[in-house]
DNA sequence: ATAAAATACCTAAATTTCTTAGGTATAAAT
DNA sequence: ATTTATACCTAAGAAATTTAGGTATTTTAT
């Protein structure tokens, strides 16, 4: 069995918008630093977005009218919430549904059987 | 079904070396025009390798001891056959299984099935 | 109480990777 | 004879990310 502790940054590259979309929809909203620890959480750090890549990435998707802002306080600080407009629910599934046929795709491509014993 | 003509540049990005590597890794040695139209023919026109991609790539890969040149001349004109060198063996098994890992996360990151009827 | 760590946002320069848009030359097909 | 296919190449620019900072508030630990 394959074991790595983080994937190389090549990898991940351009899966940032897919993965940060499909969040949003799942979890209706989310902010920024929320977003960084869910993803490190749900893949055990394997995949760690860092927030220089992030916040400009939602400005980017906010300013397209992808997303929308809710601001909310907690005490003085500041806590900006961000929510799928109707073309970023649509631009979500999208994505994914691009994202799962390039795995297809890939797994040809590559020789990857499909592994037995994940049910 | 999700059908797609072409990916978008954006999520091919990074997976170009592990997927040169994987296919000297099959073939023994391929040049980079076979390599483009094999990739071509394989995703369907899905994935299509820019030469200004391929060749950078394949003189990198060659300068840190990855792949080795072999040339063969067809009349006049020169065709750099390249093959995988010891270290590019291991890597090219690295990669391919690091991309396995990788999709798994994506998957449960994304919430994708596995589909059925696919046997 | 105070220092450290966590929360929560941000930007800008540099890097990496790729696209775009060329270029050269030979061989095959129309 | 011209177009298409084969086969290589590079360089400028664009796009996405990393690196490396920055600010300020709140919580936790000493």
């Amino acid at each position: 069995m394959y074991i790595c502790l983080m994937y190389s940054s090549e990898l991940i590259k351009g899966t940032l918008k897919t993965v940060v979309l499909n969040l949003l929809k799942e979890e209706g909203k989310m902010y920024g630093y929320e977003i960084t620890n869910r993803v490190k959480e749900m893949t055990s750090g394997k995949i760690q977005i860092t927030e220089g890549a992030l916040y400009p990435t939602l400005h980017s998707l906010e300013k397209n009218g992808v997303l929308e802002i809710e601001k909310q306080y907690i005490g003085k600080r500041v806590r900006k919430y961000y929510k799928l407009t109707e073309t970023g629910k649509t631009q979500a599934v999208e994505r994914v549904n691009e994202f799962a046929d390039f795995m297809e795709t890939m797994k040809f491509l590559l020789g990857i059987e499909p592994k037995l014993g994940n049910a």
